[in-house]
DNA sequence: GCCGTTTTCGGCCCGACTGTTTTCAGTCG
């Protein structure tokens, strides 16, 4: 398992941003993209499959020249096909389509014409004012080209997506000036904010309004504008002082379904509703669909869908990764829900670095509702945390016996996020570990193992009599660290072998399990724990942020842990020890 | 370069906004 295929994707990507400067045919440009979109989200690994000599024609979008290719690039490491067009055009050529107003052919042109070679050469030149003088180009577009430039160079890597929390405190404050407008009827956000993507590039608000105008003048002279990117009649675009871009979009109430279905997207969901409306004579766009010159539907989602045949998709799973072909034949998942939540596996007290006490905590996960939490206070090795030795953790575990006396209808469970050490062996000893309700395993060190080492030592770990759930299995913090390299098939084997669950994290820089993983775990009828990992009495709600991920994973009541009553899981833990290990906290 | 219940060839989603075009190309989502 060398390539991974996001690094096979970045191929593809870049051979299709090389070939679109060089005009080559669109259709093929966009060939090279699909398939990238569709490596990017494919759980199996495509080395593996390479090398195991599985058929890669039967990937969608992907024939017999680009599984050529793929075998390729697993072999070797390279595409001689990007190498070569390396030698024709200047690397630098690629930054260039990272500037706004600047596409594939405009890119070409400053090529060909004044021999910019990166974004050195095209400041420089745009200073000059060389640029004004190309066909297409004016004095704005000059303009706004160093702009543009200042703008990326200012941008940190992880600064150019923001996280959800983020984009819904922007979004609230802009939806309360528009929702002021008289004749605004909705407003909803849509974009890959509403589809819970990890991350969201820009928010999209659409509002169905009978005065566009209005909407349009208060939207771009919000107060947290730094700039008035498009000003249109029902379409406007704006940029935050963060460079954060929001657009808003109005369309008659009518419309509002087709249009927030078109909003959400995703590109590649919207584009298989289209095509398959286009099959029956329909055509589908943001104001309706329409046969023949007539519209037969738009105002609800439902409604649209209704005419491809298609029963409702929620925005989580619309990234044409087989949702379509589920609803298709009646299978789609009815998604987990916050509500069907009834406990918490993750949670820090101030023992070690949390900020809440063990009873503050307790109390808080009450009121939410759930039956129980557990106290997972990391061990030992994680000094900097003050984590517990087997006495502390022993001192602990009678102060969770007395505070549960105190409780009738709630449940403190005895846990530990115990290290995972580099040879695969836990942090505390089984005489301790086996007097917890649940051990929760993690790493914390050692990330850049080679793969084949990462994978191995979770896996001896998750052999381990007394492991139950491994957190944030991947270990990456989303925009500043990479997973570690793990082939996770292989761990989700292992888990289903031994019976332990993976954790899917809710702190949202984690995010960890990612939802590909998700589905898979839970095709390969691995359970998911979704957990707070809350460090803090607020960040037990951070578990919303959980849910929406597990439902971007295909995640159903079933197919997660804590969706279990105390009863049952209990049982679960039962269930999971050495048949010699003693009982432990009963119930209320 | 992919794909196929009209097709192995000839298609491939659709529209808004901007700037510089005087009728539309380029970019973006």
């Amino acid at each position: 398992m060398v390539v991974r295929n996001s690094e096979i994707a970045d191929i593809f990507y870049e051979l299709a941003d090389f070939l679109e400067i060089e005009a080559a045919n669109q259709f093929r440009v966009r060939a090279y993209r699909t398939a990238a979109r569709n490596i990017e989200s494919l759980p199996q690994n495509v080395a593996e499959m390479v090398d195991k000599g599985e058929d890669l024609t039967g990937l969608p979008g992907i024939g017999k020249d680009l599984a050529a290719k793929l075998a390729e690039i697993v072999k070797s490491g390279r595409l001689p096909q990007l190498e070569d067009i390396k030698q024709r055009l200047p690397a630098g050529l690629i930054d260039l389509l990272r500037i706004g107003e600047v596409g594939p052919r405009r890119v070409k042109m400053l090529h060909q014409n004044l021999g910019i070679t990166g974004i050195e050469d095209l400041e420089k030149a745009a200073r000059e004012q060389q640029v004004r003088k190309l066909p297409g180009f004016g004095p704005k577009a000059e303009e706004k080209i160093l702009e543009q430039i200042n703008r990326v160079r200012g941008m940190s890597p992880g600064e150019k997506r923001l996280r959800l929390p983020a984009v819904e405190q922007i979004a609230q404050s802009l939806v309360e000036v528009l929702v002021e407008i008289s004749g605004v009827k909705r407003i909803d956000l849509a974009g890959s904010y509403r589809r819970k993507q990890e991350t969201v590039g820009d928010l999209d608000i659409l509002v169905a309004c009978e005065n566009p105008s209005e909407v349009m003048d208060r939207f771009v002279s919000y107060g947290g504008a730094i700039q008035v990117l498009e000003r249109g009649a029902t379409r406007s675009s704006i940029m935050l002082r963060s460079g954060f871009h929001v657009d808003v979009r109005v369309v008659p109430d009518e419309s509002f379904g087709a249009a927030l279905l078109y909003f959400t997207g995703s590109k590649a969901h919207s584009i298989a509703l289209r095509k398959m409306g286009m099959k029956s004579n329909l055509k589908i766009n943001e104001y309706g669909v329409f046969s023949g010159g007539d519209r037969v539907a738009g105002a609800t989602e439902q409604e649209v869908y209704a005419q491809v045949g298609l029963p409702y998709i929620e925005p989580e799973l619309r990234e044409n990764r087989g949702e379509i072909e589920a609803a298709l034949r009646d299978g789609l998942p009815h998604l987990i829900t916050l509500e069907d939540i009834r406990g918490d596996l993750h949670i820090h007290t101030s023992a070690t670095e949390g900020r809440a006490t063990l009873k503050e905590m307790a109390v808080a996960a009450r009121e939410r509702g759930y039956q129980y939490i557990a106290v997972t206070d990391h061990s030992r090795r994680l000094a900097m945390t003050r984590g517990l030795n087997e006495d502390r953790l022993s001192e602990q575990i009678k102060e969770i016996d007395e505070l549960n006396q105190t409780f009738s209808d709630f449940l403190v469970l005895k846990g530990i996020e115990v290290d995972v050490y580099e040879d695969g062996s836990l942090d505390l000893s089984p005489q301790i570990l086996e007097k917890l309700d649940l051990v929760v395993c993690s790493i914390h060190h050692k990330f850049d193992l080679p793969g084949e080492k990462q994978t191995q030592r979770i896996i001896r770990a998750l052999r381990h009599p007394y492991f139950i759930v491994l957190a944030h299995p991947t270990g990456r913090i989303i925009g500043e660290r990479e997973p570690y390299e793990v082939d996770m098939e292989a761990i989700i084997r292992a888990a289903r072998e031994n019976g332990c669950a993976l954790e899917l994290n809710s702190q949202t820089d984690r995010l960890d399990l990612a939802d590909i993983y998700c589905k898979m775990a839970k095709e390969m009828g691995v359970k998911i724990a979704i957990s707070s990992d809350a460090h803090s009495l607020s960040e037990l709600d951070l578990m919303r942020y959980g849910i929406t991920q597990a439902r971007r994973g295909w995640l159903e009541k079933p197919d997660v842990l804590n969706a279990r009553s105390l009863e049952e899981i209990m049982e679960i833990f039962r269930q999971n020890r050495p048949a010699s290990s003693p009982a432990r906290t009963s119930g209320p």
